[in-house]
DNA sequence: CTAAAAATCACCCGAAAGTATGCCGACAGA
DNA sequence: TCTGTCGGCATACTTTCGGGTGATTTTTAG
C-alpha cells in the first residue's frame, strides 16, 4: 500500500516536471507511434518484473531427478531446519547450491541480487557449521534437508 | 533509490504516451497525474499478467526420484571413465573434491602442489563437461563415477 | 499498530577456484 | 628413436566464494 502511494507521488511529480522541461523537443523528434511502442514495452517489462518478483511462490520446490541408492522417498527433516534456525529462503538456496548453480545464477533465478544470495548462503553456512558449499551439500544430505 | 530511478524513467516516458493518445480532451477534466497513474497501472497489470502467463506455468512442483539399482553397493562405471578419457589421477581427485576438500587440502593429501590439483581438476571438468566442482560431483554421481 | 524476524542489497577484502599457457620428465608403443 | 599420453609444476590472470559490516525494506507475530 505504501508502495502504491509512493508510486503515484513520484510518478505524478516526475510527469509534471518532465512535461515542463523536455517533452517539447522530445515529442517532435520522432513519430508518436515509436513512443507508444516504447512506453508499452517498458511498462510491460516492469510489470513482468514486478509480477515475478512479488508473486513469487513461498516455496520454490526444486524439480530434480536424483538417482539414489537407498530406499524410501525423500522426506524433509523439518525439525532439523527449525533446530538450526534455517529459514525458507536459506533452505531454498541450499537446494539451488546443491544443483551446482553459482551465486549469480541463483540470484537470476530468484530475481534477487548476487549479494543477497551471498548473504543467505553465508548465514546458511554458519547455521550448518560449514565453510564451503560442497560441505553444505554433504551436510544437507546427511540431515535430510535436501534429497 | 533504484526503485525511484526506475519510476522516474517510466514516468518520463509516460508523458509521451499521454501526448500521443490525444489526452487534451480529458486533460482539462482531471489532473494529468491521474491519467499517468492509470496508464501506468494498466500497462503494469498487462505486464504482470503476461509475466505470469508465460514464465510461471512451468513452475509446477514435482519432486521426482528416479531410483535405479536400489540398495546395491556402489559399482564404478569403468566404461564411462574410459569413454570420457578420465585418468586415474583425475578420478581420484574427483573423489576428493566430492568429499568437500579444497584444492589445497587435496594437494596436501596427495603430496602434490595446489597448482597440480588445479590442472587435474581443470582437465577433469573439461572431460566431464562441467565448469564447477559441485557440478562435477553431481555428474560424477549420475555417471556412477563416485558413490 | 508495533516489535521482531526475515529478506534484501551494498561495499570491501582476502581466499579459493578456475582458465590459459607452457614446460618438463617418465614411460609405453609404433 | 620418435611420438603420444600422463603426471607434475609454474606463472599469470579472471572469476567466484566467503567473511564481515551495516543498512533498509518487507513480512510476520503479538
Amino acid at each position: 500500500m505504501k508502495r502504491i502511494v509512493l508510486y503515484a507521488l513520484t510518478g505524478g511529480v516526475l510527469i509534471a516536471l518532465l512535461k515542463l522541461i523536455e517533452y517539447k523537443h522530445f515529442i517532435n523528434a520522432y513519430p508518436a507511434e515509436l513512443y507508444g511502442g516504447l512506453v508499452a514495452l517498458i511498462f510491460t517489462a516492469v510489470g513482468v518484473y514486478l509480477g515475478l518478483r512479488w508473486t513469487r511462490p513461498k516455496a520454490v520446490v526444486v524439480v530434480k531427478e536424483v538417482r539414489v541408492r537407498d530406499g524410501g522417498p525423500f522426506v524433509l527433516n523439518v525439525e532439523k531446519l527449525k533446530e538450526l534456525g534455517i529459514t525458507q529462503r536459506e533452505h531454498e538456496i541450499l537446494g539451488l547450491i546443491a544443483q551446482g548453480l553459482s551465486n549469480r545464477e541463483i540470484g537470476e533465478k530468484l530475481f534477487v541480487s548476487e549479494n543477497t544470495v551471498k548473504t543467505h548462503s553465508s548465514r546458511l553456512f554458519e547455521k550448518m557449521s560449514v565453510s564451503r558449499r560442497v560441505q553444505a551439500i554433504q551436510r544437507g544430505k546427511e540431515l535430510d534437508l535436501i534429497p
